[in-house]
DNA sequence: ATTGACCTTCCAGCTAGGGGAAGCCCTACA
DNA sequence: TGTAGGGCTTCCCCTAGCTGGAAGGTCAAT
């Protein structure tokens, strides 16, 4: 298989798919003409990174699930590891982006949004000091 | 005032700083040693824009943010034409982490984490089609 | 023979800075 | 007066995870 052929099964562009042997997450063979020359098993583990990443791991953590995966003698205890400590990034940034909701709803509301220069929320970004915040995160 | 003066008022780095005026954001005098020299005004900017992206706009944004907040004439509605837009990315950001977050605690709940090989989140990840995926949002 | 689709490598750039080297400047203290 | 220290300067490389483009080789069809 050329990289058109893996990249239309994976779903992966063909440049990510360079860039992917470029870091080592897939070793595929090489035809007499340079092209690249992708086996089964290549297109499949390409498959699985395009899904991970679409979970959102990380190349580092995809690359050790890669490893898990080829592991016949692995402990799911060791992906479940991985995937726990994912979860919990996700759940942190979840939680960063709705404070920063909360607050842009917020000053989004008290603002007229009409010709007049007088805006909440560029006064909020200009004049709010630390003690303010503290302050307005009690009330 | 020196860097890290306004480094230490506006809670920025220094190295922030100076990407800043790389950047063009901020205009500092310079000394004549060749220090920068900051004024209320730039020190106020910087405390601007940090709060700014503690709320999470991207650079781009603060800049015509700041733009807004030096133009006396500026209309409240365009001020707020972009925080509107940004609550719009936050939402959708959101949205995506959640979907991921749903899916990742299903399989990390459906693994048992122990000694053995098996492990559901493997087996999602290397066979899942697309229409498995399709099936399952419906199921 | 030539077009057009594919493939190759390499280089540059994106966000928003961080790290660190090499070298000035300024103050304090002996 | 010399020196130690801290702060400041520029410069360049590094991060994650690609994406875009240029210059050129290959292949199938016309």
């Amino acid at each position: 298989m050329n990289i058109g052929d893996v990249a239309a099964l994976s779903g992966l562009p063909a440049k990510t798919i360079r860039y992917y042997e470029d870091i080592g997450l897939v070793k595929p063979l090489r035809s007499p003409n340079g092209y690249r020359a992708f086996r089964e098993s290549d297109a499949h583990k390409l498959a699985f990174l395009g899904r991970a990443r679409a979970l959102g791991f990380s190349i580092e953590d995809c690359r050790n699930l890669l490893a898990l995966y080829e592991d016949e003698d692995r402990a799911s205890a060791e992906v479940k590891e991985i995937a726990e400590q994912h979860l919990e990034r996700i759940d942190e940034k979840i939680a960063e982006l709705r404070e920063m909701r909360a607050t842009l709803a917020h000053l989004v509301n008290a603002c007229a949004g009409d010709h007049r220069p007088d805006c909440p929320i560029l006064a909020d970004l200009s004049t709010k000091t630390r003690d303010e915040e503290r302050l307005e995160k009690t009330a």
